[in-house]
RNA sequence: GCCGAAGUGGCGGAAUUGGCAGACGCGCGGGAUUCAAAAUCCCGUUCUGGCAACAGAGUGAGGGUUCGAUUCCCUCCUUCGGCACCA
C-alpha cells in the first residue's frame, strides 16, 4: 500500500485509500458461512432521487454502520446490504415533462446516490446491491403477486392456503356455492344425496367459466373489485389513502376525487387480526406498535339487524355501544349504500338523489373541509328498532363512511358526539340511555370546581365531604380500615357505589396515603345536598351534549341499572338468541388498494381472457417486462399508458387471444420483500434459497425513518405472513428489533427545505471536514431518534477531536508518536482505558452513541496530558473509535504497524476491577442541602463513611446546635444526615 | 378534537431501580505562543448578590410523596410528530 505517509490528517487520501482499499479486498463481502452466528442489520433502502442524499440518510446508514462493525468484530458473520427503492412518481414525472426514459433516470441517480453513499464508508456487502426495477429483481415481485393471487385465506385456520386447495374441494363438491355467491359447505356429501341440495346450491361443474373466475377472485389474496378510489386528475392515477394527505395527492399536492373503478387489491384486512396480535413479541418502540395498531383500528362490538318498515329488507349496522340501542331514534346510511335507492320514498327522492350526487363530487378535501356542520337527507324510509319495536327514520349522510362497519349506522344522538350534532341540527329526538356512575356525574356536574388536591388540602366551604371509590381506581384499598380508623362514615348509594364521607375538619388531619397508593377524589359537596339526597336524580338531567362514557342503563326497560359491561355481554347474548344479531369486531384497516394507472412500476403478471376470466402468466414466463413507450403520459381515462401499446397489450395464452393487464404495481411493491432478496441476490431460479433464508432471518436490526412506521413496515408484515403460511419463509415476523432515527433540522431549527434555504448537502461536509467527521458529527448530535438542528460548529467540534486524536498518535513525520512505547501505563490511564472500553461497549449495545464518542473525547484529553501512553491502550482505543471512524482507524492502526484491515479484529474487553477508582469523592449533605464534599477510600463500609462525613468541619458548622436524627449513606454517592 | 414524544445554561445535549444537575461538544471571555494570523495550549463560563470567601435560587408552571425529586404522583402550559366524522 501507499507509503506517502504524511503528518497531517490528511482525510481526503485517507479515505480515498481505504474505500479503495475495502473495494479491492472485498473487505465487507458476506460468506454464507452458517457455522457462524449471524447477524443481520438493515437500512431501509433509499428512493434514488435526482437531489441526490440528504444529511438524514447518513444518520441511520451510520448508525447501522456502527452496530454492523461493531458486530464483525465480536465474531459476528454480519449481513449488512444496500440497495435502491427505485420505482416511483419523480423519475416518471420527469419522464413525462421531458421524454427521457425514467429508466435512464433512474440508473443515473442510483450511480450518484451509490457514489455518496460509498463516499460516507459504509460497510455494505456490494455484492448484494439491489434495485427494484432491475428485471432480475422485478420478475420476482411479480412471482411473490402470483403468490398471493394464487391463494385464499382460510378463516378457519386463519393462514393462506393454495388456491388449487380450495379449487378441488369445489370440484369434488365437498364445497358448494350459495345462492348469495358464497362458498359453504356440502353438508349432504355424505349422505348419498338423500335429499337435494338447498333452493339455488349450485356445483362448480354448473358454474360457466365467467362465474367460477368470479367465485375464486373473491377468495384470492389479489382480486380485482369496483371500489371507490381516490381519483386524482392531475397525476392521471388513482392512490391509496395514504397517498392522500388532507385531500390532496401526497406527491404534487393535487386535488383528489372519489371515484368508483375497477381496481386490483390485496386482502390484507385478512391479515388484520395477526398483525395486530404479532405486533407484541417485537422489540420496537412503544409508539410505533401502537401507531400500527391503531392503523389496524381493532373494535369489538355487536352487528344488529333492523328490519326497513313497510319494504322487508335488513339494515344492518355494527355498533361498539349495543348497550346504547335504546337510544337509538334514527339510522343514518352512507349515500354510497347500495339499498339506498332501494328504500327511497318517492317524495324524497330527488333530495336524496341530489345529495348522492353532491356527496359524489365532493373531494375529500372538502369533505373535511365541510365537517363542521353535519349534512344529510331523510329518505324517507323507517326501520323498526329490534329492542323496542319504534319506529326510526332512515337518513342519509356523508358523516357515515361506505367503506366502515356496514356503511349504516344506528344513530345514538344522547350518548354519540356526531349523532348528537345531526340530531340537534335536524331535530331528531334525543333520549338518554346512559347515565355516569355517580363520579363521572359529579365531575360533569362541578368539573371546575375541583381538582384532587384541592379537594384533600384546601379550604372547602362546607364541612362534609366524600371520598369516591370505585373498583377500577382503588382496587386493592382496604375501606373498611379506612372507615373504621378514619371516622368516616360509609354510605351506599342505590347503583353500588359506596361513598366514605367524614367531617370537614376531621379529614385534615387523615394522612390517606397510609392507605392508598393513589389518592381517593374527596369531594366537598355541602353545597349541594340535592346531590346527597338523590345521586341519580341529579345526573339525569337534560344533556348539553353526548355523554359517551359509561355508566349505568335508564330508560332501557328490563336492563335498567345494568353497568355498561354487563349491558353489552346480556343484549348481544339476547340478539343472538332472538335472531337480530350477533357478537361483531371490526378493523378500520381497509384492503390494500394495489394498482396505479401510471408507466414506472411492475406489470401485473396477469392475462385477460376473451371469455372475461382473470388469469395468472406462467411463472415460466416471469418476467413480464415493461415496454418503451412512446409518451409517458397517463391516458387519462384510468388507463396505463401501457394500454396505448397494442403489441404488448395483445397475446395469447394456449393459442386464445389474451389482454395484458395494464395496471402497474404500487411503489410499495418492491420494498416489501427486499430485505429477502439481500439473501441470495442473483439467484435466477427463486427469489431466495431456502436454506440461506433460514440462517439469516429474521433481521435482527432495522434501522430507518419514522414516516414508514405504518405503511411500509405494515405492507412488509403482511406479505412475509402470506409468505410464511405458505412455507416460503420461517418466520412469523420479518423485522425483530426496529429503531427509527430522528429527524434532522437545519440550523435555523426549521425543517430543511430548498424553499427555506437551509438544506445541508453531505458532499459539501464530506469534501470539507471527511466522511469521518460528518459520521462523528451526526452521531454525536444527540439521541438517535431525536429531532435535531444541524450545526456546521458542531462538525468542526468531532473534526477538532479527530485533529487531536491524530496528534496523540501520529508524530511529526507521520510515524507513530515517540510518546508512544511499550511502558506501562500508570494506573490512572489505565483506568481511564478500560472505563473508556466498557461505556463504549455498552453505548453501543444501546444504542447511545453521543455518550460514546464523548467518553472517547474524554479519553483523548486526559491521554494528551500523558508524559507517554502505552501502545496497546492506544491500539485497543483506535479499534473502539474503528466503527464511528473507520477510515481514520485504519489509517492509525497501518501506521501502529500492522498489515490487515481492522475490520474483524476483536473488539478490546474490559476488566471490571480497572474500571474502578480507589479513592472517591463524595458529597455531604444536611437537611438534603450539600455542605461540603470529602474524599475517602472507595472501600470504605458504612460506618466509616458516617463517621468521616459527620467529622468534616463545614458539617459541623450545619449541625452545630442540632440533635442528629438520621444518617442515610448511599455508598459511592453521598451522604445525608437528618438534623434538627 | 384524539393519540404519541418531548420541555434542563447563550446553543446541541449529559445525568433517572429517586442520591453531587449541567459530563462531552459548540459559543463566549481572559491568557500563552506568534512579527502577525491560522492552528494549538492553559484558565474561566447556570443565574442573582458580593472584590472575595461565600450566600441564595435553579431542570416548562403549580402542587404532592420523600431524609433527598430533572427522575415518582396529580393538575396545567408549551413545542414537535402522527391521525382525523372509523359508529
Amino acid at each position: 500500500m501507499n507509503n506517502n505517509q504524511t503528518a497531517q490528517y490528511d482525510f481526503n487520501n485517507i479515505e480515498k485509500k481505504w474505500q479503495q482499499y475495502w473495494q479491492q479486498n472485498r473487505t465487507f463481502a458476506t460468506s454464507d458461512d452458517f457455522s457462524m452466528p449471524k447477524y443481520y442489520v438493515l437500512d431501509m433502502f433509499p428512493y434514488p432521487s435526482g437531489d441526490g442524499l440528504h444529511v438524514g440518510h447518513p444518520e441511520g446508514y451510520t448508525a447501522s454502520d456502527i452496530i454492523a462493525r461493531y458486530k464483525r468484530m465480536n465474531g459476528f458473520n454480519v449481513l449488512h446490504p444496500m440497495g435502491y427503492d427505485a420505482f416511483g412518481l419523480p423519475a416518471e414525472q420527469y419522464a413525462i415533462k421531458t421524454g427521457t426514459h425514467p429508466r435512464d433516470t433512474t440508473v443515473k441517480n442510483i450511480n450518484r446516490i451509490r457514489q455518496q453513499i460509498q463516499s460516507l464508508g459504509f460497510s455494505y456487502d456490494w455484492d448484494r446491491e439491489i434495485d427494484t426495477t432491475d428485471t432480475k429483481y422485478y420478475r420476482w415481485t411479480q412471482w411473490i403477486f402470483l403468490q398471493l393471487f394464487n391463494s385464499y385465506f382460510d378463516t378457519e385456520q386463519q393462514r393462506a392456503r393454495p388456491i388449487s386447495e380450495l379449487l378441488e374441494a369445489l370440484e369434488n363438491e365437498s364445497l358448494l356455492i350459495d345462492p348469495a355467491g358464497q362458498i359453504v359447505p356440502n353438508q349432504n356429501k355424505d349422505l348419498e344425496a338423500l335429499a337435494g341440495l338447498p333452493i339455488g346450491t349450485r356445483t362448480w361443474a354448473e358454474l360457466t367459466p365467467a362465474q367460477r373466475s368470479e367465485i375464486l377472485s373473491n377468495q384470492r389474496l389479489a382480486y380485482q373489485a369496483e371500489v371507490a378510489v381516490n381519483w386524482c386528475p392531475e397525476l392521471g392515477t388513482v392512490l391509496a389513502n395514504e397517498e392522500v394527505i388532507g385531500g390532496v395527492s401526497e406527491r404534487g399536492g393535487h386535488p383528489v376525487i372519489r371515484k368508483p373503478m375497477r381496481q386490483w387489491m390485496l386482502r390484507i384486512t385478512a391479515y388484520a387480526e395477526r398483525l395486530l396480535d404479532d405486533l407484541e413479541g417485537l422489540d420496537w418502540t412503544h409508539g410505533i406498535k401502537k401507531l400500527q395498531a391503531d392503523w389496524i383500528g381493532k373494535s369489538t362490538g355487536a352487528e344488529v339487524d333492523f328490519t326497513i318498515d313497510e319494504h322487508g329488507a335488513t339494515l344492518k349496522v355494527f355498533t361498539t355501544r349495543p348497550d346504547t340501542l335504546f337510544g337509538a331514534t334514527y339510522m343514518v346510511m352512507a349515500p354510497e349504500h347500495p339499498l339506498v335507492p332501494e328504500i327511497t320514498t318517492e317524495p324524497q327522492r330527488p333530495a336524496v338523489e341530489q345529495y348522492i350526487t353532491q356527496a359524489a363530487r365532493k373531494s375529500d378535501l372538502d369533505r373535511t373541509d365541510l365537517a363542521k356542520e353535519k349534512t344529510g337527507v331523510f329518505t324517507g324510509a323507517y326501520a323498526i328498532n329490534p329492542v323496542n319495536n319504534q319506529r326510526i327514520p332512515i337518513w342519509i349522510s356523508d358523516y357515515v363512511l361506505i367503506g366502515y362497519g356496514t356503511g349504516a349506522i344506528m344513530a345514538v344522538p344522547a350518548h354519540d358526539t356526531r349523532d348528537f350534532e345531526f340530531a340537534t341540527k335536524f331535530n331528531l329526538p334525543i333520549i338518554q340511555v346512559v347515565a355516569p356512575t355517580l363520579e363521572d356525574a359529579y365531575i360533569i356536574n362541578h368539573a371546575k370546581e375541583f381538582t384532587t388536591t384541592e379537594a384533600i388540602e384546601g379550604d372547602s366551604l362546607g364541612f362534609m365531604g366524600f371520598l369516591i371509590l370505585t373498583k377500577e381506581i382503588h382496587p386493592t384499598a382496604d375501606w373498611e380500615k379506612v372507615a373504621q380508623e378514619t371516622d368516616h362514615r360509609k354510605i351506599e348509594l342505590p347503583n353500588g357505589v359506596v361513598l366514605y364521607a367524614v367531617p370537614h375538619e376531621a379529614r385534615r388531619d387523615i394522612d390517606y396515603s397510609k392507605y392508598f397508593d393513589k389518592l381517593p377524589k374527596y369531594v366537598d359537596i355541602a353545597h349541594d345536598p340535592q346531590f346527597m339526597k338523590d345521586p341519580k336524580a341529579t345526573i339525569r338531567h337534560p344533556l348539553q351534549e353526548a355523554f359517551t362514557g359509561e355508566g349505568f342503563a335508564v330508560n332501557s326497560d328490563q336492563f335498567n341499572d345494568l353497568d355498561t359491561d354487563q349491558f353489552k355481554t346480556k343484549i348481544t347474548n339476547w340478539l343472538a338468541e332472538q335472531g337480530l344479531g350477533n357478537a361483531a369486531i371490526n378493523y378500520k384497516l381497509r384492503d390494500w388498494l394495489f394498482s396505479r394507472q401510471r408507466y414506472w412500476g411492475e406489470p401485473f403478471p396477469i392475462l385477460h381472457l376473451e371469455n372475461g376470466t382473470t388469469i395468472a402468466v406462467d411463472e415460466s414466463d416471469l418476467p413480464v417486462t415493461l415496454p418503451d413507450v412512446e409518451t409517458y403520459q397517463p391516458s387519462g381515462t384510468g388507463e396505463s399508458p401501457l394500454a396505448t401499446i397494442p403489441e404488448w397489450l395483445n397475446t395469447t395464452y394456449n393459442g386464445q387471444p389474451a389482454q395484458r393487464e395494464t395496471n402497474t404495481m404500487p411503489q410499495w411493491a418492491g420494498s416489501c420483500w427486499y430485505y429477502l432478496r439481500y439473501l441470495d441476490a442473483h439467484n435466477e431460479l427463486a427469489p431466495f434459497a431456502s436454506e440461506k433464508e433460514k440462517y439469516w432471518m429474521p433481521v435482527d436490526l432495522y434501522i430507518g425513518g419514522a414516516e414508514h412506521a405504518v405503511l411500509h413496515l405494515l405492507y412488509a408484515r403482511f406479505w412475509h405472513k402470506v409468505l410464511y403460511d405458505l412455507g416460503h419463509v420461517h418466520t412469523k415476523e420479518p423485522f425483530t428489533k426496529l429503531v427509527n432515527q430522528g429527524m434532522i433540522l437545519g440550523d435555523d431549527n426549521q425543517k430543511m427545505s430548498k424553499s427555506r434555504g437551509n438544506v445541508v448537502n453531505p458532499d459539501k461536509v464530506i469534501n470539507d471536514y471527511g466522511a469521518d467527521s460528518m459520521r462523528l458529527y451526526e452521531m454525536f448530535m444527540g439521541p438517535l431518534d431525536a429531532t435535531k438542528p444541524w450545526s456546521m460548529q458542531g462538525v468542526e467540534g468531532v473534526h477538532r477531536f479527530l485533529q487531536k486524536v491524530w496528534r496523540l498518535i501520529i508524530g511529526p513525520e507521520g510515524k507513530i508518536h515517540t510518546n508512544i512505547t511499550d511502558q506501562p501505563n500508570d494506573d490512572a490511564a489505565q483506568r481511564t482505558l478500560h472505563k473508556t472500553i466498557k461505556k463504549v461497549t455498552q453505548d453501543i449495545d444501546a444504542f447511545a452513541f453521543n455518550t460514546a464518542i464523548s467518553q472517547m473525547m474524554i479519553f483523548t484529553n486526559e491521554y494528551l496530558r500523558l508524559p507517554h501512553c502505552n501502545r496497546a491502550a492506544i491500539e485497543s482505543f483506535t479499534l473502539i473509535l474503528a466503527p464511528f471512524a473507520p477510515h481514520f482507524a485504519e489509517e492509525i492502526w497501518q501506521r501502529l504497524g500492522h498489515t490487515d484491515s481492522l475490520a474483524y479484529q476483536p473488539w478490546p474487553t474490559y476488566d471490571e476491577s480497572l474500571t474502578q477508582d480507589p479513592e472517591i469523592e463524595i458529597a455531604v449533605q444536611v437537611l438534603g442541602k450539600i455542605k461540603d464534599r470529602i474524599t475517602i477510600p472507595a472501600d470504605l463500609t458504612e460506618d466509616q463513611i458516617k463517621e468521616r462525613a459527620i467529622a468534616s468541619e463545614k458539617v459541623q458548622q450545619a449541625i452545630a446546635g442540632k440533635t442528629v436524627r438520621k444518617v442515610i449513606v448511599i455508598k459511592g454517592r453521598l451522604v445525608n444526615i437528618v438534623a434538627n
